[in-house]
DNA sequence: AGCCGATCTGAGCGGAACTTGAGGATCACG
DNA sequence: CGTGATCCTCAAGTTCCGCTCAGATCGGCT
C-alpha cells in the first residue's frame, strides 16, 4: 500500500518512514508541497492510497497544498500538525482533508486513522491530474491580481496602495484568497471568520462583503455565488484546462 | 442529506437535531443501538449518508453497535464519546468507525468532520453491499464526455468552454454525474438537490432538466427514464453493472 | 464618561432563480 | 391505431437572495 508522506523535518520523516514501513506501507517521502504535487501526478504506478500532510513549519503553506491536491485528485489526505486551534482544524477539514491530527499524537491512533481513511479509499480512478504548474505555487504573502496580502502584518495593498481593512474584512479576504476560484459557502465562512457554530442572523456577511468590495475597489473580484457563498475571481480565469488542445480564447 | 443520530440523551439529541437540521441534514434520531440497526435496513428510501454514534452511557454497547453496522453496511460512522483514552480511540477506529470525536467537542469541528466523511461517502467498501444504488460520492473534479465538473469551484466546462449554471442546475448535474449510467429516481433527486422531503408539485424537475440540457448543448446526454427518473449517458458502455466510475477519457 | 470606529440588524429594492400551468409532443401498451 | 400517461417547452407568476442604506449596539481608547 503506497503512502505519500509530506514532511520537511528529516528526523520526523525518518521515524515515520520506519514505523510505517514496518506496518506494511510503501512510503514515498516528499519534502515540500511542490514535490508532493509532482508525486501525485498519475504515472502509471499504483496511485497513493493516503497522503500524510504535515503543515509543520511553512505556516500557511500546507493548507494550500491540501487544496491543490484536492483540486486534482481524490486521494485521502490526513493533516498532521501542531496547530491545534479550532479555526485551523475546521479550515483544514473544509479544504478537503479527510482527517486532522494534532501533535503530539499517539502512533497507534495515527495508524488507526490512516487505516480508516485508506479503507475508505478514493475510487481508484483518479480523474484528472493535479494542476501542477497551472498556477505557480505561492509562498509567503499571497499575491494575486495586484492584491498583496500580508498575513503576519495583517496588511493589504492593491497595486502598491495600502488599503486599511478592519478585522472582519481582513479575515474574510484572507479566507477567500486562500484558494481563489473556490466557492466558500456561507456556513463555512461563518465558521471560520466568526466564532464557530454561529450563524449570522441578519445581513452581516453581505455588509462586510460590501465594505470589503468598496475598499478594494476592484470590481468583479469578489463574486457572489447565489444560494451558496462567495469566491474570489482568480486572474488566470481558466483553471479548467487540462489537456490543452484548442483552448478557446473565450474569455467572456 | 440524511443522517442517522444514535444518542440516548434526549436533550443532547434535541440540540443536535436542531443544529444539524439548520445545516441541511435530514436527521433521524435513534435512541438505542437496536433502533439504529433497524433504521439502517435498506427500505427503498435514500440511504443514510452518515451515522453519528454516541457511545455515551451503555458502556461497551456502542462498540458493538458500530461493528454490527459495519457488518451490514458501508455507511460512514462517526463515534462521539466521552471516552478519550487512546485504547478506546484505536479500538473504535479499528472496528470500522471513520472518525472518533471526543466530548467536549466544538460544534463547528463536528460539522466539518461530518462533512468530511460524508464527502468521502460510502466507498466500495469490502462489505456485503446492501443497496446497489448506494451513491458513490467521488471526489476531485468529475470528467466524462468532455464535461468537466469542478465541485469546489462550482464550474462546469464542456470541451473547455465555460458553462455558467444556476444552483439547481449545477446540483442536478453534479448528482447525476456521480454515477453516469445509473438512474436516479425522482424522489431521490428531490431529496438530494432540494433539501427536506419535498416532492415537486409541478413540472419543476423537468424544467430544470430542460435548461440544463440547453446549456450543456450535448444532445442525448441527460436521458429521461420514463416513470422513474433521469440518468447521464456515459460515453462508452455498461449502463448495466455496478458502479464503474468514470473511466479514462477516450478520444472521441 | 465621551468619542469613534467596528459590527450587527432591519427594511426596501431589484434582479436572478425557481415554480407553476397549459398545450403540444412522445412513448408504452393494448 | 388509439389512448392515457409521461415528458418537454414556453411563458407567465412568485419567491428567494444579495445589495445597499441607515440606524442601533458594542467595544476600545483617551
Amino acid at each position: 500500500m503506497r503512502l505519500l508522506l509530506v514532511e520537511d523535518d528529516e528526523r520526523v520523516a525518518a521515524a515515520l518512514v520506519a514505523v510505517l514501513g514496518r506496518h506494511g506501507f510503501q512510503v514515498r517521502h516528499a519534502r515540500s508541497g511542490h514535490e508532493a504535487l509532482d508525486a501525485l501526478v498519475p504515472d502509471g504506478n499504483d496511485p497513493y492510497r493516503v497522503v500524510l500532510l504535515d503543515l509543520g513549519l511553512p505556516d500557511r503553506d500546507g493548507f494550500e497544498v491540501c487544496s491543490r491536491i484536492r483540486a486534482g485528485s481524490g486521494v485521502p489526505v490526513i493533516m498532521v500538525t501542531a496547530r491545534a486551534d479550532i479555526r485551523s482544524r475546521i479550515h483544514g477539514l473544509n479544504l478537503g482533508a479527510d482527517d486532522y491530527v494534532t501533535k503530539p499524537y499517539d502512533m497507534g491512533e495515527l495508524l488507526a486513522r490512516i487505516h480508516a481513511v485508506a479503507r475508505r479509499g478514493a475510487a481508484p480512478a483518479a480523474v484528472a491530474a493535479p494542476a501542477p504548474d497551472a498556477v505557480p505555487q505561492q509562498r509567503g504573502p499571497l499575491e494575486s491580481r495586484g492584491i498583496r496580502i500580508d498575513r503576519e502584518r495583517r496588511r493589504v495593498s492593491v497595486d502598491g496602495r495600502d488599503v486599511p481593512l478592519t478585522r472582519k474584512e481582513f479575515d474574510l479576504l484572507a479566507l477567500l484568497a486562500q484558494s481563489p476560484g473556490v466557492v466558500y459557502r456561507r456556513e463555512q465562512i461563518f465558521s471560520e471568520v466568526w466564532r464557530s457554530g454561529w450563524e449570522g442572523n441578519g445581513r452581516t456577511l453581505e455588509v462586510h462583503i460590501g465594505s470589503l468590495r468598496n475598499k478594494l475597489a476592484l470590481p468583479g473580484l469578489v463574486e457572489a455565488v447565489r444560494g451558496v457563498g462567495y469566491r474570489l475571481i482568480p486572474e488566470s480565469p481558466a483553471p479548467a484546462a487540462d489537456q490543452a488542445p484548442s483552448s478557446a480564447p473565450a474569455e467572456h
